[in-house]
DNA sequence: CGATGATCGTGAATCGTTTCAAGCTACGCT
DNA sequence: AGCGTAGCTTGAAACGATTCACGATCATCG
């Protein structure tokens, strides 16, 4: 039994099927004795408008209300949280949004972003991965707004945090502590962002008069990944006196094995974070970290869309950057 | 300008629309000259094909291929490692998976609903907050397949962990330790596994003949909500020297503010958490927990809901109900 | 009483794709 | 030459909703 059209109702209802299109859309032009009759034929039905139809008549007006979020791992909280971020604000402004993994896989990626290119989705926010700016100019002709997270490119809007900043932020602090002796510890496939950070550390141990920076390259950013760097830390020829973590799942993970090593956490190795999930303030050792605005930052982005939605060619992009925090709590 | 159409292809490549057709669904009808003609044409044009319109002409074959996984709340690693599961399973048989929040609303959730029936989805997968067999019976009406995750519900698919049994394990492991003041903590909005978890927990302490299991209902089911219920453990006439927590972000939270009001964990008081989350080996006392085989629980209900749409209406319901199994580290 | 407007409804055209019966060539066979 | 056939291509119908110019009806007013 196929899904009931329009026309079912019209008959059921004994009027034209642009009556019955009216009632849907502009109901005020319906006389009420017309129109109850319509919504009662609906009901008794359980008609439901077909999108693909309505969709495709009215070409522009018609584009799809929804939005899709595009990130490599839905199951990182940091991704999730600037999803929701920008899930919030599109919500307000009476859109949908549909949420994408990419996996870490430019081919999955690809196929996503036809996925809502074919169903003529309003635009789509996405992490890239193999993400450019062909692809970009291709999303674009077909009507589509794009926004970046995360990562910049030139002719598009884009929303990120100052990463490099960022690093710059965590390894003063742990050389304003006195520790002089620094690692990076960080995880594959590594995120651009995270290169960022690494680099502005360096940069500024650099500047310090530092040593070298330390690089402990662990399989994913996760803290069973904390552990093992935390191993590969004693390993060394001198146990740095100060670790700073591409993310805070891999400080957690740290710190804990730190801990049961009899390393103390952050009398003998101080250890700060980034990100600033909700577990960092719960950590056995709460944990110092530089604070990412996710939710702002899906929320600038979310804005950055439906302004380019809603300008159409006038529109101009735009790019917001937004500055990371430092956290201090007890972990360094 | 207008994306182009499929008729702007077949005039740049000097063949019918028909033709064009043809490369795009049936390439091997066409002769090998013209088919590189119209891709080329396709190419220069940046020719998407509108899916709206497909979907259109082919009422039943033209079902889209992509799934919505509908959760109350994509920040909780339960619920993502669950839709994980499914997406896996999802794509392994060429479908795409959209993912959707509900945010523990009846309302969005209706809207969600609608949206997914609107773009003709080929079925959804969902955690329910407010959906009856209503609502199932309307969507099923417009030919959509419907699997229910974690909840049961008569004359659907669904797959769910068995949460009472899940409940008896911990608080029959907890007993087996001796531990006889028990407190289980949860927190709102509760959704019904954890409200299953604490009957099952109650039912074997009442069996073994212990006392009233006391509960204490936090705001969220998050870490910070874990740290409070600490300290509102401490303030009991008694402190209880078990604990069962209604998820592994709770436990954490609670052991790690025991920790530090010098409590010992588990020698003072024995922990147990819910769901074996990838951060519970890594907590501070790495977390005795009730493991769900989330993944595989998403996975199941992928099969269900690809058996469902692919036997049509010869399809009868089937259940899946998979058994939590007790993990045993150090916290208790 | 006829003209004027307001209020409602109608039905055909339209969107972009797929499908399929029918047409066209070129080729091989008798 | 005449015919059949295989291989390609064509063009129009169909999908279901929206839109809009046009009719129909009816009350009001001079």
């Amino acid at each position: 039994m196929p899904p009931t059209s329009i026309r079912e109702v019209a008959r059921r209802a004994g009027v034209s099927v642009g009556t019955v299109s009216n009632v849907l859309n502009r109901p005020d032009l319906v006389a009420e004795a017309t129109r109850d009759r319509v919504r009662a034929a609906i009901e008794e039905l359980g008609f439901v408008r077909n999108e693909s139809a309505r969709r495709l008549r009215q070409a522009d007006a018609g584009r799809a209300r929804a939005f899709g979020i595009v990130v490599e791992d839905l199951t990182n909280p940091y991704a999730t949280d600037v999803a929701r971020g920008a899930e919030m604000a599109l919500n307000e402004a009476g859109h949908d949004a549909l949420w994408l993994t990419s996996d870490h896989s430019a081919e999955k990626e690809r196929r996503i972003l036809e996925l809502l290119e074919e169903q003529r989705a309003a635009g789509v926010l996405i992490i890239p991965v193999g993400l450019g700016a062909t692809e970009i100019d291709r999303l674009r002709a077909s009507g589509m707004t794009v926004v970046l997270l995360d990562h910049s490119a030139p002719d598009v809007c884009f929303a990120q945090v100052d990463h490099v900043a960022g690093g710059d932020i965590a390894a003063g602090h742990l050389l304003g502590l006195g520790r002089e002796r620094l690692a990076f510890v960080t995880g594959l496939p590594e995120p651009l962002p995270c290169v960022e950070r690494r680099n502005g550390a360096a940069r500024t141990l650099a500047k310090a008069g530092g040593g070298e920076l330390v690089t402990l390259t662990q399989n994913a950013l996760t803290p069973t990944e904390g552990r093992a760097a935390a191993r590969r830390l004693m390993e060394l020829p001198e146990l740095p006196n100060g670790v700073f973590c591409a993310n805070d799942l891999l400080a957690i993970g740290l710190i804990n094995e730190l801990l049961r090593l009899g390393v103390g956490v952050p009398e003998d190795v101080a250890v700060i974070g980034y990100d600033d999930i909700e577990l960092a303030t719960s950590a056995a050792v709460p944990l110092t970290t530089i604070r990412q605005p996710r939710r702002e930052l899906g929320h600038e982005a979310a804005e950055l869309a439906l302004a380019e939605a809603a300008e159409g060619k006038r529109h101009r992009h735009r790019q917001v950057v937004l500055t990371p925090e430092l956290v201090i709590r007890e972990s360094a």
